[in-house]
DNA sequence: CTTGACCCTATAGTCGATAGAGGGTGCAGC
DNA sequence: GCTGCACCCTCTATCGACTATAGGGTCAAG
């Protein structure tokens, strides 16, 4: 393999072809070479760089959070505090969110738990809905 | 209370004046009248509908599910099946989210356990991003 | 009569893509 | 050579649920 298509690279990454394109509109991944019918033709080194993103953004991270992962994994020398930081700030995200979900779904099944059958007048969910 | 401004509608259902406006312009929240200045003036009607459809918001349904349930508690005399599903199909949808965070979490969670410190380089961190 | 808090409309921007129009490229088979 | 088809190109618009900004008008207190 020397060179990939964009459709190539997008089936290697499990990434579709307008979200390669966003990315590279959005500066997050370079702008490849061109082959003479204008074709975007990309190399190892771009398939490493979308593999990132996408893993960073499997687990979550913004756009703007794995701009800055990218940044900082070229700095090699760098202290890596700003990298742990970067993953345990977010791991906070993420445990509130699952947090605030699970008092959503407490509330959920208590609303559904009181339904009882009959018309819409005599449910008590759309009371439940209405405090 | 006879008339509300639309401040202080916001005031009483801890929402934005603009949100007010843009549930009007999505046609989620009736136009109220108008004051001899322009100003909306809301009755207790819209308040409890602006109240309905917070605390919907606040379950996490989507503003077309909030607009069903609106429709739905309407016909009082309808049976009450389509209000029930529409919470438990929100219920499953909310305890998969949360499933699929708790996942993200145990992931980041072992990926900040990597980090051993030292320069980006050498942390582990950069290359669990980077499968 | 001025100040300041409130209200009005209209338009554009956010995030992370996704969809569609309208066209060009490359290759296989006939 | 020619046709058909999959693939590629750019550009613009759309989604959801707001939020922000510009450029005004209204109203009550001091």
């Amino acid at each position: 393999m020397k060179e990939l298509s964009i459709g190539a690279l997008a089936a290697a990454t499990d990434t579709k072809v307008v979200t390669i394109r966003y990315y590279e509109k959005i500066g997050l991944l370079p702008a490849p070479p061109r082959s003479a019918g204008n074709y975007r033709l990309y190399r190892q080194s771009h398939l490493d760089r979308l593999r990132f993103i996408r893993r960073c953004r499997a687990l979550g991270f913004t756009l703007e959070e794995v701009r800055e992962l990218l940044e900082l994994s070229a700095e090699t020398e760098r202290d890596c505090g700003k990298v742990d930081q970067l993953v345990s700030a977010h791991l906070v995200d993420v445990q509130r969110k699952i947090a605030d979900l699970e008092k959503l779904a407490a509330e959920l099944r208590r609303i559904h738990a009181s339904c009882r059958g009959g018309t819409v007048g005599e449910c008590r969910i759309i009371e439940a809905l209405s405090p």
